[in-house]
DNA sequence: TAACAATCCATTGACGCCCATAAAACTCCA
DNA sequence: TGGAGTTTTATGGGCGTCAATGGATTGTTA
């Protein structure tokens, strides 16, 4: 099964336009999102990071998953639905393989906040995040120190 | 199969007609609930909320699937067609994919009492709500504090 | 004929689609 | 191995189309 890897940044332009990175671009191709005719992604805020959590049809499989097991119309469904599916975006890839990131979601993951103008995609296997750059490099240096604490416990690794 | 998923605003004119989101548009197209001629939403009180359910064929059948599972003449399918049916409307949408909402339904989830003159869609998966635009901002509120509680029974999303 | 509802038309701003350019990656052969 | 040529990416910009909204016009019913 294909997966997200690697990290890349890349500019937001004038319209809000940016470019998935190519190999991310090729594994939505074949998992990817679509409704109607063109192709997209599935894109809604993190529920514990300020970013976005993007995938394709195997990602929006695995919300409708998550809400199978609950009963038809009752208020606890319509409640989780309203977190899971009335945040979503579907953001469909033009011809270029560019988005447009809505203002909703750029609110909550703060991109365009410091003025590098860019975002960072980080995959994560079977989905993959937007950043902002500088928030990013603080989560992940973060997450270097937690590492290395375990490797002394470890033992070297 | 398609679903209604993201959350949108939009303007109540001084005739009380709404434009529906083109994206929820498209998907009523091809699961459209059609009386006659032109074509229309499946539209009822939500039991829970102070908002509208609304759907297409898919959702009309899924209620007509509810109540079936009922013992005929039973209290509780009385009650319950009662409240599913008794309420439901056909609204039509007319050639430039708007709906006036009547003013049973308008009461019900309080729309045009706050004088932002505004209606918001939310897609809950396989039928959507409109809402004032306050209250659902309480109900998303909820929503998302729900669902960090619940996070960890639903697995890492 | 007044009130209301259903169509039709017009405006504007956003978005999708196309093309152009430049830099980077990759191929292939001497 | 190195460098020329080709392909792929990333990015910028122009333009047409469509969605959302407001207003006018026609039709319908009490």
């Amino acid at each position: 099964m294909d997966r997200f890897v690697s990290t890349v940044t890349n500019k937001i332009d004038a319209k809000g336009r940016v470019s998935i990175p190519a190999a991310f671009r090729a594994i939505l191709e074949r998992d990817g999102y679509r409704s109607g005719g063109s192709p997209g992604i599935y894109c809604y805020p993190s529920l514990d990071a300020p970013a976005l959590d993007c995938g394709g049809e195997r990602l929006a499989q695995k919300i409708d998953g998550l809400l199978a097991g609950l009963p038809d119309y009752s208020d606890e469904r319509d409640q989780l639905s309203v977190a899971l599916y009335g945040d979503v975006q579907v953001l469909t890839i033009d011809g270029d393989g560019r988005i447009v990131i809505p203002e909703a979601l750029r609110a909550h993951a703060g991109l365009g906040d410091d003025s590098s103008g860019q975002v960072t995609f980080v995959g994560l296997g079977d989905k993959f995040q937007i950043w902002a750059p500088l928030a990013f490099e603080a989560r992940r240096k973060a997450a270097r120190e937690k590492v290395q604490e375990h490797r002394k416990l470890l033992g070297g690794v």
